[in-house]
DNA sequence: ACCCTACCTTAGACATTGTCTAAGTCAACA
DNA sequence: TGTTGACTTAGACAATGTCTAAGGTAGGGT
């Protein structure tokens, strides 16, 4: 994490407290919060920071590129700092869990050309649905 | 169209004035339009139809699986009525438009067993991204 | 053909998530 | 250490979706 504070000090980024807070919370390779569970926990570390510092923040870090913007069913985003390796997500239709997966094969490709209808492809999210050990159990 | 009517008639849908404009306006497979594009479609058929029974018909819709629910940006749900044909979504960045599409191998078979964490895996979603034509040339 | 009644629809309040604005604050550089 | 423009703040606002209580109606029973 503190590569990731040193890219973005790079970057000509502001380092303030709110921002390095952000970041800490978002420490973690398999953390999937929403903007809401993000703010309460900065909030937990430094009890002044707002809600739009936080939604600014996440903007920030996914327009770089450091932060990924997932949306897997409709209510809140979620947050994905995994965004230096290639992955896929698994999701708990009942929980919302997210594991963080590696399936086989390049994804891109499955789609041919006659099925582009002229599209420039640039990436495919590929979003496998399911219930955790817990949620199956019950 | 008139199948699915049928079908709900068999399942002991009331077919009230309002569905069936529901029904009408998603009739066609290759559109993808928001809740809010579906009640304004529906309110040039029947002007007196509401929001809630818009959002109550989609929803049942789904429930019955005769429509699908696709969130692929966080913003606004779209709703597909193609959900008897096995199928993915390219989405154009910019603009928003989706189409359907085939891709080629089955790509619940993609994800080995040793990646699934113990979740039983029902589904899997590919959402291929990138521009379409008309916003590729500005 | 006409009642019933359970199911459906309605308007609008409410909830959730996210965005914007104007004023105040502060990190970083000189 | 002073300056300045980028950052943060509270809270209003916007977009989307859900809920409630009251009234309407489809369709079975007669």
């Amino acid at each position: 994490m503190s590569d990731l504070l040193a890219r973005l000090r790079d970057r000509h980024w502001r380092l303030t407290a709110q921002r390095r807070v952000v970041a800490q919370v978002l420490d973690g390779d398999h953390v999937h919060f929403t903007a809401d569970e993000i703010h309460a926990r900065a909030v937990a570390l430094l009890p002044e920071i707002s809600r739009a510092t936080v939604y600014n923040t996440l903007g920030e870090l996914v327009a770089l590129g450091e932060v990924l913007e997932v949306s897997t069913d409709g209510r809140a985003k979620r947050y994905d700092p995994n965004a230096h390796h290639a992955h896929q997500h698994l999701v708990c239709e009942s929980c919302g869990t997210i594991r963080d997966v590696h399936p086989s094969g390049d994804p891109l490709g499955s789609l041919p050309a006659t099925e582009r209808y002229g599209f420039s492809v640039s990436g495919v999210e590929v979003t496998y649905r399911g219930l955790c050990p817990n949620c199956a159990q019950k």
